[in-house]
DNA sequence: GTGAAAGCGCTAACAG
DNA sequence: CTGTTAGCGCTTTCAC
């Protein structure tokens, strides 16, 4: 038979209330009858049921987080980040995986809601349909979209500039002189690849060029798309100088194609990645890319989450975390201070 | 006011206990009711309440992971196994990590407990006292080791062959002809370190060679940790010839700490990893390394567990998943067919 | 095939 | 400071 309020009540005389309000640091106790009931909780081993109590509360003391693609390790760090903030403040955590299906995102949050989570985070399918919209709208409890945004929802998330930070990748390149400039761009179902491409869209206005549609590839971001793209643009003689990669994983796949068909990093053609993940560092040539406070956007995300948990009434305010350009040996110059120069 | 089973029933002239059959799929309720009862459910925009399902009925159909090391892909890729046979099986996971903090793993079993998970799925720290095993054996749900094991729990693991493993990369490199390998091993609060030091030594005594004690570091496992070691190594004036790591990760950072010093790979120091994590392949150069099935491991750990969960009188086994020694361009040759060779 | 009643373990509201 | 009472939303007897 479990322990319950029940049996220390028995076992010590007291009602289960005087109990329950023992083991929840309730006021108005006496120490001699706290140290008692403790007592008592310890040696027959309790063991509080959160289920039982959650049903009479109105918090569970539980959150949803609805990540994407659990093979980048991109969202194990913001997900660390959520994680860190979440024991601070005593959560736990359900997670689930869309793996970017589009179809998986409600369903995990109606299982989350199913369970009474007190809040959500989530890395959102781009689909900013009416039915999607309104679906959010409906929610009974605060989320937070992570790294991404809903067009109508933008204050629900906390962001990572992703125009800037593409920007800056194609400043960089075209500062550079390059003319033909491979981008292996994104999904269409991540609010991402939309910023991303803004961004790339406003470097090449800054210098009155026009963009090449055929050196624009959307794909979904895995090591495969970045190596095939590679590979089928030189095969179709599509030449290019250089390669800006939606994620360091495709940057990866790029790297290696462009070893394979014998062209030298960044000598015959500079690469860029995005995201800055721990293993970047170590790949042949150490790859450029665009850092992204991973960790810092999953803590952030549960900071604000937190926040609206506790004050159901707290209006929606977008973040926007800033990004840098990081030079490693896959690029082979700096970028220039852009001294108010041309615009 | 939320939607529960009295509105459904007050709205159909239903019984809540007719309504709850229904929308369980409990057998012996006539299609009409069912009809009725489902589309005014789905109109009303009912959500089913499992904290109050869990209450009643003995199973909550949540599982309790607790993970070691989140910034390790490793981990990322087992967990994507248990999530993936989790979600086939209708169970949702409650997610927590140790961070190879061994206190922190008791405390998140208890949290899981007290949530009223069906079973746990653990990477537990090499802890083998009375006191840690008693904790075990008292746990009231069944649990499963994932890739590690404690002594005298041992048929509660499901491993992967790292005796086996270890011993096969130390058989390779002696049949290469290395006489001083510097063996980067793991953390002594890990079950794997001990087993793959055993292989290493038995990979020796099978040449009848004494190891030289000099030659092996057990560190935490980090990237900087290999790095270091390698530096320290070399600073040392400690020869040697080639180098085995505990994971990818040590061997990424061994990998930059020889490229550092001037030493060539795999010329001046063969190299080998432990896991092959994806990234392993695009390192420079693409680095040698076991293969660990990692996300079999996830979800055979989750499949057994679903046995146990579904009948607790079952008896515990261990499963020892097979490795493979995979060859890149860190190691220069290939392992020899052992045809009932020497020993 | 359906309904009525009881109760899971806990917390909250109200007494005293 | 402590006890009594009620009831969260659901599932599980046990009726009919």
């Amino acid at each position: 038979m479990r322990t319950t309020l029940k049996t220390i009540a028995d076992a010590t005389g007291f009602s289960i209330n005087t109990v329950s309000r023992v083991l929840r640091n309730d006021s108005r106790i006496s120490a001699g009858t706290s140290r008692i009931i403790r007592e008592k909780a310890d040696e027959l081993g309790y063991i509080p049921d959160a289920v039982a109590s959650s049903m009479r509360s109105p918090r569970t003391k539980t959150i949803g987080v609805v990540s994407a693609d659990s093979s980048n390790p991109f969202f194990s760090e913001v997900i660390k980040g959520i994680s860190e903030k979440a024991e601070e403040l005593g959560y736990q955590m359900l997670i689930g995986n869309t793996e970017e299906h589009a179809e998986k995102e409600e369903h995990l949050i109606r299982l989350f809601l199913s369970r009474k989570v007190d809040g959500l985070i989530i890395m959102p399918s781009y689909d900013s349909s009416a039915s999607h919209l309104a679906f959010y709208a409906s929610l009974p409890v605060p989320f937070i979209f992570a790294g991404r945004y809903l067009d109508g929802l933008e204050s629900h998330s906390v962001l990572h500039g992703d125009v800037e930070g593409e920007r800056e990748v194609f400043r960089y390149l075209l500062s550079r002189g390059h003319e033909r400039i491979l981008y292996l761009s994104g999904p269409p179902c991540v609010s991402n690849t939309a910023d991303r491409d803004r961004g790339m869209a406003e470097a090449y206005a800054e210098r009155g060029l026009a963009v090449d549609e055929r050196l624009i590839l959307h794909l979904p971001g895995h090591m495969e798309d970045g190596y095939q793209a590679v590979n089928s643009a030189i095969n179709k003689g599509l030449g290019f100088t250089a390669v800006a990669c939606f994620n360091d994983i495709v940057a990866m796949g790029a790297l290696k194609g462009l070893a394979e068909n014998d062209l030298s990093v960044p000598d015959d053609a500079e690469v860029i990645g995005y995201d800055n993940l721990m293993f970047s560092q170590f790949m042949a040539p150490a790859l450029s890319t665009v850092d992204v406070p991973k960790h810092k956007l999953g803590y952030t995300a549960m900071d604000i989450l937190r926040r609206h948990i506790d004050d159901p009434s707290l209006a929606y305010e977008t973040e926007n975390l800033p990004v840098r350009l990081i030079f490693r040996d896959s690029t082979a110059g700096r970028m220039k201070r852009n001294k108010g120069g041309k615009t």
